[in-house]
DNA sequence: ATAACATCTTACCTATTGGTAATATATTAT
DNA sequence: ATAATATATTACCAATAGGTAAGATGTTAT
């Protein structure tokens, strides 16, 4: 079912160092690995690295090898395409509160 | 730093059965433990009480007692107002990669 | 007062996860 | 051919998380 990319995509994203990785992506455009690692200094390459596999094995991210660099680059469609659906629900709920919040008030006003 | 509201949010969110509990309350309004509970046959019901602890520190869930029971009701203000900025961050980027997109095959129609 | 019910708390176990260190592989430079 | 560089893989470890079972707490019914 669908909730199984659902599923996979919140884990992945409940790492806060994969989060800023992908954040990272997000701000500068394509970067390698060397240039990844450089933003996280109190941790080593290879943990990096691991974090990486983790974002390819997902589709979140995209590399291509230059050389003996691999560049990686964001494919944001994946995080929205199963986020902004599920989010929407939320968005709905929220409007929804809002809204009798706002008929509560109105009610309150002509007293009754 | 606003991380913080981050990190603990994508980590509650991560847990598939709280996210059903969030979603069953979206759909249905306020539950109680019981009705909650009903939906997960193959778990024991003081286990969706931690869940619902879990949701009830950060924020998302709020609870009222109602007898002996606590009325479960939904707090999506917490997760849209932490999430939808999170997620515009890529909404903006898959916009911009499909922008590129028609750049290129604008380009390539008028060949070069 | 006691029993039944609804929920929470605690102690405990197992599996998973994020991290490191060491090793392997691929690519470029000497 | 060999060394240096960039990244990936593997083996290992400690901490965390989700699950159950048993007991505690609060509330209504008898």
């Amino acid at each position: 079912m669908r909730a199984e990319k659902t599923d996979t995509l919140f884990k992945v994203l409940a790492d806060p160092t994969r989060r800023q990785i992908l954040d990272l992506l997000a701000a500068n455009g394509p970067l390698n690995v060397s240039q990844l690692a450089a933003e996280f200094p109190d941790l080593v390459t290879s943990g990096i690295s691991k974090h990486l596999m983790g974002l390819r094995a997902t589709g979140l991210v995209h590399a291509a090898r230059d050389g003996r660099q691999q560049i990686y680059s964001l494919n944001a469609k994946a995080v929205t395409g199963t986020l902004t659906p599920w989010l929407s629900k939320y968005e709905r709920y929220a409007e929804a509160a809002l809204e009798r919040l706002r008929q509560a008030a109105e009610e309150d006003e002509t007293e009754e």
